[in-house]
Parts: structure tokens; C-alpha cells; sequence
DNA sequence: TTATCAATTGCAACATTGTTGCGTTTAATT
DNA sequence: AATTAAACGCAACAATGTTGCAATTGATAA
């Protein structure tokens, strides 16, 4: 495994994940840097902290792609195995780490990682339109 | 609600629908349509059948974005509840539209949709790789 | 059958997202 | 301080999806 090293462009973008209680695209992360780095950096860096475990990417239906900090305990090699859930009005990606689907597999399957995104109205725009 | 037409384009890509045991992608839409018709109509001709409920779209981790025919018997407004499974090795997503998963979501959440993709080696590719 | 007209199409142009190659810079180690 | 591989910036490219508009065509009614 190749060493990895701590820039101050990963840094900035840990922080950014620090302060954020949602998932992030990779446009609103380089917005949020305002120019401290290459766009293409910002790409090498999200490949790098998913391969550390640090953050997992979230497919969203619509085509967009968001990520997010782990925040549970986590193990070197683990599934990310919660739910997550986009908003279709604020558009805005939370991580469910209590919602975990249950499933049965038909045999001769290897399955490596899971996928589950839920859409629709998440508590804040569900009460703003009563 | 629009009339929607049956035309020569659509009625070419719901064949390639037909003859196909696995989700398709645009690209693979329009490969095997060999010119028949522009790319854009093929992006159009996908959103009037995702509206009529006739595909529905599946969305991978890795990007990806593919569609298949619902083919269990549809009411008009339906949720599509299944699973897909993506093989990392032969890139073929399948539905397996007996795979329902079940979870509890937190109250205030209204759940429009949902996408639940899981990846790894499919039963073709792990045999193989004994 | 023919006229009508909105739905559909082709085309060109554009936007967004992600990737690659390469020369330069820099973090970590000696 | 010297070393060196990791990380970076930049430019160029590829893939995917969107939009506006004029031309075409499917479905309907005359
Ligand atoms: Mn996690
Ligand atoms: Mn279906
Ligand atoms: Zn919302
Ligand atoms: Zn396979």
C-alpha cells in the first residue's frame, strides 16, 4: 500500500466535511475552498479518502454523486451498509446510519458493497408544506 | 396529461427492451439502434417511458446510470421496489425483482422512491473465477 | 382521404462531470 | 539539508446529458 500524505488541500477538505451535517458534491466542496485548489485535485483527493475508509460515495437516482464522512466506529475494510436519503425539494443527501436494509439474496451472488438510497421529502420540506 | 405517440424510434427502442435480459444503458441503446435515430431522441424517447411507467431507471455506485422494462404486471402509479445487482466484473445489471428490502425509516420522511443497487460478482463471473 | 396541429425529431451548440498525461511542487523521511 | 515518491496545477480530452429551434410526422377530426 502506497504511503499517503497530509496536504493542506486535504486538509481543507476534511474541514469542509467537518462542518457539513450533510453529504457533498464535488462542486459544492470546490466552491466551498473558493480556489484553494485544482478541481482535478479535489477528484484525487475524494479517491483517496474513500480508499482510507474515510468517506463513501453515495449514487443518488437523479444521476448525482455525493459523499459523505463516515462517522460510526469504523473498521479498516467495512459495508456501508445504511440507507441514505435525498430530498427532492432541497436536494439535500443525509446519511441514515440507523436504517439498514434487510434482504435475502438468491445463492451465487457475491455481493461487495449495497446501495440504497431513499428519495422524497425529507422532515424540513415535508412541514414547510403543510 | 400530454397524448403520447407511438413512432418509429420508440418502437425501436422497445424492442431492444424486449430482446434484452439486462438493463441498458444510452449508449447501448444507441449502438444497437445503429443510427436509426439522434442520441438526444433516444434521451427523450427514455423520459417518456420512464413517465409512462413502462422502464425505470437504475442508478450504480460506480456512476453508471442503465434501464430496464418493468415486466411484472404494472399499475399505472407503481413504486419500484426491487433490487438491482451490478457485476463488477461483467458490468451487467440485472433486476431481481424478487428482492424487496425491508426497513424502517424515521417519522417526517415521505419516500417517494427508491433505488437499492448492490454490487459484486454475479453467477456467471463467479463461476468462472473459481 | 385530406387537412390540421401538437408531439416528436434532428441538429447544433452548450453544460457538467470526470479522466489523463506531464512537468513542477512538496511532505515526510533519512 | 538532501532525497524522493506523493501530490499538485494545468491543459486537453471524453462521456453524458440538456436546450432551443426549425422541420417532420402521428393521430385526430373534417
Ligand atoms: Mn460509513
Ligand atoms: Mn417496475
Ligand atoms: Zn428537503
Ligand atoms: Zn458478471
Amino acid at each position: 500500500m502506497k504511503a499517503t500524505r497530509n496536504t493542506a488541500a486535504k486538509t481543507a477538505v476534511l474541514e469542509v466535511f467537518e462542518k457539513s451535517k450533510t453529504a457533498l458534491s464535488h462542486t459544492e466542496i470546490h466552491k466551498q475552498l473558493n480556489d484553494l485548489c485544482d478541481r482535478v485535485t479535489i477528484y484525487r483527493i475524494l479517491d483517496r479518502l474513500i480508499n482510507e475508509d474515510v468517506i463513501h460515495k453515495i449514487s443518488n437516482l437523479d444521476g448525482t454523486v455525493k459523499y459523505a464522512k463516515c462517522n460510526h466506529a469504523h473498521q479498516r475494510v467495512h459495508i456501508h451498509n445504511h440507507a441514505h436519503f435525498s430530498c427532492e425539494n432541497c436536494h439535500e443527501i443525509t446519511c441514515l446510519e440507523n436504517v439498514k436494509p434487510s434482504y435475502i439474496m438468491p445463492h451465487n451472488y457475491k455481493v461487495n458493497e449495497i446501495n440504497f438510497t431513499l428519495s422524497g421529502l425529507c422532515p424540513n420540506c415535508l412541514n414547510s408544506n403543510i
